[in-house]
RNA sequence: GCGCCUGUGGCGAAAUUGGUAGACGCGCUAGACUUAGGAUCUAGUAACGCAAGUUGUGUAGGUUCGAGUCCUAUCAGGCGCACCA
């Protein structure tokens, strides 16, 4: 009998499906694992070889964890809401829930061939109204409250409300991003809308005008992490700014704790140092410099406030609030034209051209140290967005600020004793001050770090300002102008302000359209729907909520997919509490898992869920890169050449299909009927063969270079595929696919096949095993044990390699032996192990065998080894009994005549004995 | 510019964390078997050298009896952030 594994792999799969073998419950009586994958779009692509290599990871932990006792949650679902349905339903008229569902019955099909541990009972998909009604409750939740940042927590808007009606905004602990400050009498006596528009300002979901990325040709807004150098990740469309009113999620309230939670999870560095990044976390101060014959003030963010001496101008953003109080009559014009310039160029442009703008804006500031007058100048090289909006230019050290004072010929004192700023700023925080004292603040002959210390000090003293935290972090904006989305549980009323839908009435379902496009008047797609009105004849919010919503959350509704009565039930969440392990790719660092760590702290202030953090560990995959196949054609002819014969002619490298590749040997039959303008190509074959060139990219259909799982799993069965994407090296690299290699790890599952059966007839026999095949299978437990811990599977599969290739020349037969290898192997190939886990006579399945442990008795050695090193190198071996004491060893090592040879009669300089491994003489 | 990561055979990669560098697999070479096949098995395979030996983990130093591993500098590649005050 041959290692048939499709049969195998088919029966299995059934049997596993008919009888829910991967089904998880709450057990209360087991302790839980929960492992998560970052859920896939269903692409109209499918999956290529590359997308099921985190999966084949989690998999095997997940299984390996179910067989060491634990109750293990492993879900999976589809993140079914996304552009490129709907770009497909433009171009189409076809559905996008069409398409999605039938993306997903692909992809499901692709995954099942892999063997996956999934519990498709909980399967949840975005686009599901059961699921997203949940999308849309968490939505109200934040609409109806604000950040108290007293508490460090969201409470409910009612009693920012109650404090508004008692004091207004005196002692008012919340988080906004107005100034504006009223009594509890003005608060009183403002109209309803007014009372709404202000309270828009603490909403944690609100809606505000913000400058927003605006995509022309997608017709949409897109969030920060969607946007790359000026144009859209999804589709490379030039993005611009707008001012617009869209929803907004008010994640920077939340930034410190999203940065101190970074602390409490098991992450890699690199992807808490890019959320730290992204967080952007910097200390300063907040100082109030006065206009100049007013009394109004301009505040503005420095975290270098030790410069303070050297303030030599101010420049306000050409967005800032500020600009309309400083502008001067006859600075009028010219300040307009240039606002109206900036306007008009694209942040892309801005950044591409980098040249020095701006305008004096007519008006001075009061310097509140040195009581000096200084110009207010406004240039775009401040950024709206940023701290105030404002800066206080200290040209010495800051290069910006050094850039402008050159331009528009300012002065520029230095601050730092033996800063030479002749030719540049001196930005290094690092020094001695000089001309930095007078009568109220002194900081001449201080380093720079006591300096920023003392003036921090002087500015809370003198109550010119305040010591502040600021966040790079901007409130997520929530609204696409797009169809195929979320619908927003929010009505418009008479006054035209948006309002709540019951909770009651969800989920609100996303309403059939006749096209997929904005309305003649340029409204989002949902405008074109029939009937889009609330219970009450309202009509409704006419944006969808984009991507990352539906995908904030899911990792808690797997806990709980079919309750109808809350996201999760508080007991359930209790039990499963976080996800142990999530694994994904680093692409979602800043967007994707900003956002659901947000999510899901709101709900923890309410205490909907228990845990602070959604993930504990999260592994992240590498990228699999194609390998590309070239052949090359001979200029002008329709003759190919084999690869290392090509530097005699002038060839053109032309991709071909991989598929038609085999060990870099082109089938060139296949070749032929590949394309019919190579159906008489002519060959110049080495060896016989046509030998293809190489190169490593990017896996995707135009470079001919992707591979099908599909494929590999009819050629070789799912098993050599999880074996060999495992094997491939450490799931956390980015490496290339190679189909080559796998007939290694192939044969290996063959060879194990082949130690089982002699033909028809089983071999192994009830024969007690040998004290080296003990050893060597003991070794493989200990091996693989450590290695799955640590998620070194292609170590672990090479161990297998080892232990199969051993008791394969000691022609052990010993059941028990095997027995151990099946229970060792489940996890990476679970469709071998569980035929052979029966044909060893178990009942059950071999998801639940007992993990082996490994017993060190059959490691002992009775003698050791030693390396005798004499001048850095091994020279000769020395067994010596187990457990000899290093003297002795010294003593058995020097009495060797061949350490007698190298000392020519001498005694060495030194002997370092390594126990159980070397000993080092140096002579 | 700031921050993080990675550099090891023809290729993918190992290295018990400071102890015989290159495990395991691919590829390659030779051989065996065979009704030539993209099957199986055996042996070899870092480089130089007939050999004893010598040199080898991007480069240059350093610490150490001993460095792929630790320290300093430097080069190359990748990723993240970026007029962030």
């Amino acid at each position: 009998m041959d290692y048939n594994f499709k049969e195998i792999e088919q029966r299995w799969q059934q049997y596993w499906r008919d009888n829910k073998v991967y089904s998880a419950k709450v057990d209360n009586s087991r302790p839980k694992y929960y492992v998560l994958d970052m859920f896939p779009y269903p692409s109209g692509a499918g999956l290529h070889v590359g997308h099921p290599l985190g999966y084949i990871a989690s998999d095997i932990y997940a299984r390996y964890k179910r067989q060491r006792g634990f109750n293990v949650l492993h879900p999976m679902g589809y993140d079914a809401y996304g552009l490129p349905a709907e770009q497909y339903a433009i171009q189409t008229g076809q559905h996008p829930e069409v398409t999605t569902k039938k993306n997903i019955a692909r992809y499901r099909e692709q995954l099942d061939k892999i063997g996956f541990c999934f519990d498709w009972d909980r399967e949840v998909r975005t686009c599901d109204p059961e699921y997203y009604k949940w999308t849309q409750w968490a939505f109200l939740k934040m609409y109806g409250s604000y950040y108290n940042t007293a508490m460090d927590k969201a409470c409910p808007i009612e009693e920012l409300v109650a404090h508004f009606e008692k004091y207004g905004t005196t002692d008012c602990n919340a988080h906004t991003n107005s100034t504006d400050e009223f009594t509890a009498d003005q608060w009183n006596a403002m109209t309803k809308v007014e009372k709404e528009n202000t309270l828009m300002n603490y909403r944690i979901a609100y809606r505000g005008n913000t400058m927003v990325n605006w995509c022309p040709k997608l017709g949409t807004v897109l969030a920060n992490d969607e946007v790359s150098e000026g144009v859209s990740l999804r589709g490379g469309y030039p993005v611009e700014q707008k001012l617009m009113s869209q929803w907004c999620l008010r994640v920077s309230a939340y930034a410190g704790r999203l940065l101190r939670g970074l602390e409490t999870v098991d992450w890699t560095d690199s992807i808490k140092e890019t959320q730290r990044n992204w967080i952007g976390y910097s200390e300063g101060a907040e100082m109030n410099f006065n206009i100049a014959g007013t009394d109004e003030n301009i505040l503005i963010f420095t975290t270098r406030a030790d410069t303070i001496f050297g303030v030599t101008f101010m420049v306000l953003a050409p967005e800032s609030i500020y600009v309309e109080k400083v502008v001067t009559d006859d600075q009028r014009a010219a300040v307009d034209a240039y606002l109206d310039e900036v306007k008009h160029k694209t942040e892309r442009e801005r950044l591409i051209e980098k040249k020095v703008s701006g305008v004096f804006s007519g008006s001075y500031a009061v310097n509140p140290v040195t009581g000096k007058e200084i110009p207010i100048y406004i240039s775009d090289y401040v950024l709206a967005g940023y701290g105030t909006g404002a800066i206080m230019a200290v040209p010495a050290h800051d290069s910006r600020d050094y850039a402008f004072a050159r331009h528009f010929d300012l002065p520029i004192i230095p601050l730092i004793e033996g800063a030479d700023v002749s030719e540049e700023s001196f930005d290094a925080k690092d020094g001695i001050m000089t001309n930095s004292s007078n009568d109220r603040l002194q900081l001449n002959g201080l380093q720079v770090k006591e300096a920023i210390a003392r003036t921090k000090e002087y500015i809370a003293e003198a109550g010119i300002g305040r010591v502040k935290v600021n966040y790079r972090l901007r409130d997520a904006i929530f609204s696409r102008q797009r169809y195929w989305g979320e619908p927003f549980p929010i009505y418009y009323d008479e006054d035209n302000q948006p309002q709540p839908v019951s909770e009651s009435e969800l989920p609100l379902l996303l309403p059939e359209v006749d096209k997929f496009l904005p309305t003649e008047t340029g409204e989002p797609p949902l405008g074109r729907a029939q009937n889009w009105v609330a219970s009450n004849g309202r009509p409704l919010e006419l944006c969808t909520m984009p991507g990352f919503a539906g995908s904030s959350a899911y990792y808690l509704r797997y806990m709980d997919p079919h309750n109808s009565e809350a996201l999760v039930d508080k007991d359930v969440n209790a039990y499963w509490r976080q996800v142990d392990l999530y694994v994904g790719g680093t692409e979602h660092a800043t967007g994707h898992l900003i956002y659901s760590r947000f999510w899901n702290k709101f709900l923890y202030d309410y205490g909907y869920v228990c845990e602070p953090e959604p993930y504990k560990k999260l592994v992240n995959q590498g990228m699999i890169q194609g390998r590309s196949n070239f052949v090359y054609r001979i200029k002008d002819t329709n003759k190919f050449v084999s690869y290392n014969l090509k530097k005699d002619y002038d060839t053109t490298p032309i991709h071909v299909d991989v598929n038609i590749v085999s060990n870099d040997a082109l089938d060139i039959e296949k070749f032929k009927a590949w394309r019919p303008e190579f159906a008489d190509a002519e060959f110049i074959l080495e060896n016989g063969k046509y030998i293809c060139g190489w190169a490593i990219e990017k896996m995707s259909k135009s470079m001919f270079n992707v591979v099908n799982p599909d494929d590999i799993v009819d050629r070789y069965g799912a098993d050599t595929l999880r074996l060999y994407e495992m094997f491939l090296g450490p799931v956390e690299a980015s490496k290339p696919w190679d189909t080559n290699g796998i007939d290694g790890v192939n044969r290996f599952l063959k060879r194990l096949w082949g130690l089982f059966f002699d033909g028809d007839n089983l071999k192994l026999t009830d024969e007690k095993a040998s004290a080296e095949a003990l050893k060597s299978v003991h070794k493989l437990i200990k091996k693989v044990t450590a290695d799955i811990e640590v998620f070194s599977y292609n170590t672990s599969v090479a161990a297998f390699m080892i232990c199969i290739n051993e008791l394969s020349s000691m022609k052990c037969a010993a059941r028990e032996v095997y027995d151990i290898i099946v229970r060792l192997l489940a996890p990476f190939a679970p469709f071998i192990s569980e035929e052979l886990w029966h044909v060893l006579g178990h009942e059950g399945t071999v998801c639940d065998a007992e993990w082996p442990v490994c017993n060190e008795e059959y490691l002992k050695e009775s003698s050791v080894k030693y390396t005798v090193m004499i001048k850095g190198r091994p020279r000769f071996n020395i067994e010596v009994a187990a457990g000899t004491d290093a003297k002795e060893v010294e003593r058995l090592a020097l009495a060797d005549p061949a350490a007698q040879k190298w000392l020519e009669g001498g005694t060495p300089k030194k002997v370092i004995v390594v126990p159980n491994k070397l000993v080092n003489i140096v002579i």
